[in-house]
DNA sequence: CTAATGAACTCTGAATTCAGAGTTCTAGCA
DNA sequence: TGCTAGAACTCTGAATTCAGAGTTCATTAG
């Protein structure tokens, strides 16, 4: 027996309030957490807020502040060059993996999706345009079939989420990026996995380009 | 001014404390970990003890076990094989990158250490020979010039100490690595990337297989 | 009016305490 | 002898408390 809906505990609680806060740019770079405050937000006591906090400064969310505690760390266009340089390599190998044996199960969920961000893209929904393509890069992590990619691209997801919430915001003509997905999505069904390999890294070094410019000219 | 040995708080010292204890197979895999008696041996309270915990279990160094607290978690195979299918990943864009922009001075560093991992070999002293290996790839992932893949590799390098003990342990004549490790090197001095990018590539893979069958083996 | 000193306050890291969930052991019954 | 109910114990997650480091503000001397 066991299950019936196991909450969990409340410093994974504490830490997907707070990323939310953060992602959603509630909370900006820079801005100081204090720890008595966000327990009392929260109606919880300092402990698992320190906790959480811990978690989320070793994942570079938070960044120490000499003397006064945490802040939220600044959005820095180097540090998303790199993230994209990373991504680039590890979703490569993902694409690469996930050539050849995928079901027309997971086809369907991975068309379902693209289909999901191209109606976020005509309604202009940023929230749905991000959490779209989060979507469909964590559809083929899962694909590639080791586990591990999942988690260690979790942080760096995160990261990305906030760059694209800071820069889409001020953007009146999203780029279409569902035609990229299309075909990464169609070479890893056909097995192509130099082809999709390629594409994939193509397609983020496009988007680190993108993100990169738009972060130095503002 | 500032600095006068600002000494790490006890979160860090417990975790390195730990990580020690389980990477030099001074805890099995399967063990169970109890907090006061962590706490106890270490004399500190069980407050830092349950962070130290948390960050490993985020780590996948320690498991969940329903009911039980934390375990060690155990040495798996696929698990392995699945990080240096990661690494392999990784290591190679980073040899990609570090080719061509290495000075004279980095160059002898990473002849210094080849030169300790042979001394290590010939002297058949295992936990040297882990610690230069593991200290040549951090090398080269300074050499990349990217600073998240040393902590996004760090769990994955932890894990692999582990295995390594484990393995090398029972092995009469260890493979001499370091002959591998100097092509590479050579091939980033001369700038060589896609050289470079491959026999990385190809070491990983080697190593894995290596790792692998042993771990099955036994 | 400016700079320096010191007191009060704020915030964090760590220890201690508390409550609840789960496990194990024992005693009683079939 | 084997199984079950229940009590005692163990361990964890969370709250509360304590001590110390750092910052800010006010007062005083130059």
């Amino acid at each position: 027996m066991k299950a019936i809906a196991t909450q969990p505990n409340l410093v994974d609680q504490v830490r997907d309030a707070l990323l939310a806060e953060i992602a959603s740019g509630k909370m900006s770079p820079g801005e100081r957490i204090i720890q008595e405050q966000v327990a009392l937000a929260l109606g919880v006591s300092r402990q698992p807020v320190q906790q959480a906090l811990l978690l989320l400064r070793n994942q570079g969310v938070l960044k120490d502040a000499t003397g006064r505690g945490l802040i939220v760390a600044p959005l820095d266009a180097d540090h998303v060059a790199h993230i994209y340089e990373m991504r680039a390599a590890i979703e490569g190998m993902a694409c690469r993996l996930a050539s050849g044996n995928i079901s027309d199960q997971t086809l369907k969920q991975g068309l379902a999706i693209i289909e999901l961000g191209r109606k976020a893209v005509a309604s202009c929904t940023i929230t749905k345009m991000i959490a779209a393509d989060i979507k469909f890069h964590e559809f083929l992590y899962n694909l590639s079939g080791n586990p591990l990619i999942g988690p260690a691209m979790a942080t760096h997801l995160t990261y990305t989420q906030r760059v694209m919430g800071e820069v889409l915001i001020e953007d009146q003509e999203p780029r279409d990026i569902w035609d990229q997905h299309a075909k990464i999505l169609d070479a890893i069904a056909k097995g192509r996995a130099d082809l999709a390999e390629k594409l994939a890294k193509e397609h983020l070094i496009n988007a680190s380009q993108f993100m990169v410019s738009r972060l130095k000219g503002s």
